[in-house]
DNA sequence: TTCCAGGGGTAGA
DNA sequence: TCTACCCATGGA
């Protein structure tokens, strides 16, 4: 393991990031690596190239050391990227206060307002955030960390060795992606996926889509829309993304939804849609949010199925449930 | 071997 | 707008 190097920065935020890292999956997939209150990013830096940056926190604090491991020094221009990236990834500048004021009034979702709960980790730029939710369409969640894992392997730059001793590597840029062999990113375990993460990471490069324009929308109508001219990307996908943007209006749906509502297998999506929405129509846009920690509170939540109980237990307590015992 | 998963595209009615 | 069929993959 390397040792720890620059100390770069310590970010405030206004929720706790223990919680924002631990309430979903999202930090178990690569460039991240997962460490005991650490997640070490593998990133790409503009100027100083591949650089494993640590960021660790307190459970329960407010904030996020930041530091990139290894003796390089950074350009101030780094140093810039990197604060910049974090601070989206953390959902710094988010105001949670009216999710928080609806939680305070919900018998069951009262102490995410007191963990200060709701913010979600999120990847470093939206381009990798789309191309990691094509990847969870169709496969399980195991397969999905296997694809984002093997798409940066082969596609990434070497980084150097993470808090868990495996090598890290960058996540390829569009440019990479384009120009990549597609019978080899195909064969990485994309399979069908292949052509659309292609086609998406050309639409991004030739300026056709706009994550500045994505951000800018505010009706999430139109959001969703907008988003689902990706080819790959559906309902369940659009939501998800709108959701990585912070818009919480609506709830991907997908088969965990579906047996969370007690549904059978294969229901009629819109049918779901249509419970969800008369569910959570009272969380307005936090309705995703709400399904999200009140889903947390059921015993038998994993955050990763196949995953450790330690992972979720911080989480799960911090809401109100004893952690998962199967 | 078969089934299924954090779905979605396409053709045809 | 709806339905049926197809799409690779990998673990159980």
């Amino acid at each position: 393991m390397s040792h720890i190097g620059t100390r770069i920065a310590s970010i405030g935020l206004p929720h706790c990031p223990d919680l924002a890292v631990r309430a979903h999956g999202w930090p178990l997939l690569a460039p991240f690596a997962l460490g005991n209150n650490t997640l070490d990013w593998a990133a790409d830096l503009p100027q100083g190239g591949p650089t494993q940056i640590r960021m660790v926190w307190h459970p329960g604090g407010l904030s996020v050391g930041v530091r990139a491991i290894g003796d390089s020094g950074l350009s101030d221009v780094d140093r810039l990227f990197i604060l910049t990236r974090v601070r989206w990834m953390f959902r710094a500048d988010e105001n949670l206060t009216d999710f928080w004021r609806l939680c305070r009034a919900d018998p069951l979702l009262r102490r995410c307002a007191e963990a200060r709960a709701g913010a979600l980790l999120r990847s470093a730029t939206v381009f990798e955030d789309v191309v990691k939710t094509l990847c969870t369409t169709n496969c399980h969640w195991r397969n999905t960390k296997s694809m984002v894992g093997r798409l940066c392997t082969e596609l990434g730059r070497r980084c150097g060795d993470s808090s868990d001793g495996g090598a890290q590597f960058t996540f390829p840029t569009p440019e990479v992606i384009v120009t990549a062999n597609a019978a080899k990113l195909s064969s990485s375990g994309l399979g069908y996926r292949a052509s659309y993460v292609q086609e998406f990471a050309r639409t991004v490069l030739d300026g056709r889509v706009s994550f500045d324009e994505w951000i800018r929308i505010e009706n999430p109508l139109d959001l969703r829309r907008k988003v689902m001219e990706i080819r790959g990307i559906g309902p369940y996908g659009a939501n998800h993304i709108a959701m990585l943007l912070s818009r919480y209006d609506f709830v991907p749906c997908d088969s965990e939804v579906c047996a969370y509502l007690g549904f059978p297998p294969g229901t009629d999506p819109k049918k779901l849609e249509r419970a969800i929405e008369r569910r959570y129509r009272r969380w307005g846009k936090y309705a995703f949010l709400a399904f999200k920690f009140e889903r947390m509170r059921q015993r038998n939540y994993r955050v990763d199925r196949g995953g450790s109980l330690d992972y979720l237990r911080a989480a799960a307590q911090a809401v109100g449930v004893s952690p998962a015992s199967r």
